[in-house]
DNA sequence: GGCGAATCGTCAACC
DNA sequence: ACGATTCGCC
């Protein structure tokens, strides 16, 4: 490993590279190498003779962690690579609390709840404490919480008022439920780092190296776990941790999930005199497009000035297409996507389609479907949203933890086994009375005594089924993909799916979606040791569709949110929507985060490489209906000199740029090929 | 009391 | 266009 080269770095990269101890600040624009310059790192401190497990690299989503991964192969030799902990925050805290979460008085099989379970929960919650004339909703009371627990729980926990009872008992009904949701991933292992110092010390000497992607957007919990694992507990004063981190303040677009830039900003203050390197020089965009990028974010005041620049002059200028409404929006893109193809070098897989919203991916997919040109929809929570999915990820939790009440309560009468609501909720009331789960109340004397026959029967052959499999999946040697299985059979579950859907295709879809699931877990199965509790926990933390096979041929036209899209770069990006309500989104107005809406089109500007287009539309569908809206604020300040206006009328009526017969020819097959 | 069907209100981004 | 909620029937 001696012979490392350092090949094809610019000074300031190899700055960052060549810097391994004590802090270390890269600032890195856009497109300026980040992901190279990180997996470079790793390989040389491996050079270097630091230990591979020595060091943690954090990313934000499994998407960033599985891309350095792959990179680094290429680096290292696999076994090596392999030794390198790449994960995201949450997984990292779900690795650390699996191990020692009872000293907080969890147990260890504790459940995760995703946001509809915890949406779910403090709805119960509100019904159960808020007196008449009081009203909550559900969703500002989610949000109050979780703000809160990423601020490090400095929030009202008491009776006084009607949120701080919500926040007091939500928190308190989780760990009856044996429950965390995915802030408490984070709030309790800092938690278990700060008052178990042995627990912490163990860590410290477990990762020696840190390295945060992304550190613009980490929230006050998440800066705090960082310092709790690069700083040993006794630390002499003046120590210096060996903490790199990277990131853009200009990319800092999780603002509503926590994230708080000054951790960027002022990182000297946690990290005292740390080395600090800006990478400047962009690899990716011609200077057109980010001679847009740069004037557009001047508007924001509070950041690090930066001047990106390119070795690679000029480009197209980018357009700016203005539409009738969104359905020829739709259209058009598919349309010109499908004669680029044709008529330009280009691969389907080089274009990119980026969104404010999910729900717009809609309208390019039926397009993009018609023309028989290949796409893939990335993030989206569409797949782990299914309610199937989320069915089976009941099921499956319900067997590991039968206190899961949430997971319980979702499937107890799921297909309907004659359980109903009425049953339900005197369930319900009386566990809450007794202080135990409802799965527990369901073989309670009192409880039994207090309904009908009929019930009881319908009940008893629930606790039955529970039970049979519980014990059947906690045999010593047991198969547990096929206990799964079994269960599900048994539950009369994908029957029950089929009848209850409108179509026998969606029925037959929705069904090989479970089954896919049950697939993943015994290929899981096969590789790796962590069983059904891994397994489960890999699904929660998993809000990206499941890496989909390699397909010959490439993947097609990705489509993609701003969000999702950060870290990514595409040839050419069509960014569509730029209209004021939806990019800037009304409620950043209200909530006065204007600045991270520019940010975030700032992000999609700079995912392009080549050509750039941004569309909107005069209409929109809404709400059913066909509202009329305006071009985005945004528009106007790109530089006018960079930016060329277009009605799509105009590009409709303009001549297929012509090339000879012969290449027409060789284009089409080329095109066919493609496909 | 439980089940399926119409009606109502909602619509940001992610681990 | 969608899912959660309410309504009427068994």
């Amino acid at each position: 490993m001696s012979g490392f080269r350092l090949f094809d770095l610019n000074p300031a990269q190899e700055q960052a590279v060549r810097t391994i101890e004590g802090p270390l600040l890269i600032l890195a624009g856009a497109g300026t190498g980040k992901t190279r310059v990180i997996t470079m790192r790793v390989a040389y401190l491996v050079s270097q003779g630091i230990p591979p497990s020595d060091i943690l690299a954090v990313t934000f989503t499994n998407k960033a962690a599985n891309e350095m991964r792959e990179r680094l192969a290429t680096l290292l030799d696999s076994d090596v690579a392999k030794k390198v902990t790449m994960s995201t925050f949450h997984a990292l805290c779900m690795r650390i609390l699996r191990l020692d979460i009872d000293k907080l008085g969890y147990k260890k099989n504790f459940s995760i709840y995703d946001e509809g379970d915890t949406t779910g929960l403090i709805k119960k919650i509100i019904t159960r404490t808020a007196a008449r004339d009081e009203k909550l909703e559900p969703n500002v009371a989610k949000a109050l919480i979780s703000k809160a627990k990423n601020n490090g729980w400095n929030a009202p926990q008491d009776d006084k008022t009607l949120i701080g009872a919500v926040f007091a008992r939500y928190q308190a009904e989780l760990k009856t439920l044996n429950a965390v949701d995915f802030d408490d991933l984070l709030l309790l292992t800092v938690k278990l780092l700060n008052e178990h110092p042995d627990v912490r010390e163990r860590w410290n000497n477990r990762f020696r190296f840190l390295m945060v992607d992304e550190f613009q957007d980490t929230n006050r919990l998440q800066l705090d776990l960082v310092s709790l694992l690069a700083k040993p507990v006794n630390a002499p004063p003046g120590a210096r941790p060996n903490v790199a981190v990277v990131g853009d303040d200009d990319q800092s677009i999780y603002g509503w999930r926590g994230a708080d830039m000054s951790n960027i900003l002022e990182f000297e203050q946690h990290f005292p005199n740390p080395v600090v390197v800006t990478l400047e020089q962009n690899y990716r965009s011609t200077n057109t497009i980010l001679g847009s990028a740069n004037f557009l974010i001047k508007n924001n005041a509070r950041r690090r000035a930066k001047s990106l620049w390119s070795a690679r002059d000029g480009g197209a200028k980018v357009r700016i297409v203005q539409m009738p409404d969104d359905r020829q929006e739709a259209e058009f893109i598919a349309n010109e996507i499908a004669q680029r193809i044709v008529t330009e070098p280009a691969k389907a897989e080089d274009f990119a389609v980026l969104y404010r919203m999910n729900a717009q991916s809609r309208s390019i997919e039926h397009n993009l479907r018609e023309l028989h040109i290949p796409y893939r929809v990335v993030g989206g929570k569409s797949f782990f949203d299914a309610r199937e999915i989320k069915d089976f990820l009941a099921y499956a939790s319900c067997l590991l933890n039968t206190e899961d009440d949430v997971s319980v309560l979702r499937i107890i009468n799921t297909p309907a086994r004659g359980i109903g609501a009425t049953l339900i909720e005197r369930a319900t009331e009386m566990s809450a009375v007794k202080g135990c789960s409802v799965f527990a109340i369901l073989s309670d004397p009192e409880f039994r005594g207090s309904i009908s026959k009929r019930a009881t029967g319908a009940v008893d052959a629930f606790i039955e089924l529970l039970d049979s499999f519980e014990t059947k999946l906690h045999e010593p040697l047991a198969d547990q993909a096929a206990v799964v299985r079994a269960f599900i059979q048994e539950t009369g579950y994908l029957e029950d799916l089929h009848r209850t859907c409108k179509t026998p295709e969606e029925g037959l879809k929705r069904q090989s979606k479970v089954l896919e699931m049950i697939r993943w877990f015994e290929e899981n199965q096969k590789k790796s040791d962590k069983g059904l509790r891994g397994f489960l926990d890999d699904m929660m933390l998993r809000q990206e569709k499941q890496e989909e096979e390699k397909k010959e041929g490439g993947d097609g036209v990705t489509l993609i949110t701003l969000h999702a899209a950060k870290g990514l770069e595409f040839p050419h990006v069509y960014l569509i929507g730029l209209e004021e309500g939806l990019l800037p989104h009304d409620r950043s107005k209200v909530e006065g985060t204007v600045d991270e809406e520019r940010r975030l089109l700032y992000v999609g500007i700079t995912r392009a490489m080549r050509t750039l287009a941004l569309t909107w539309c005069k209409n929109r569908v809404k709400y059913g209906g066909t509202m009329p809206t305006f071009v985005s604020s945004f528009v106007k300040e790109l530089p006018a000199e960079l930016v060329e206006h277009r009605d799509v009328s105009q590009i409709l009526n303009e001549p297929v740029p012509e090339t000879s017969v012969k290449g027409r020819f060789d284009s089409m097959l080329s095109f066919l090929d493609k496909l």
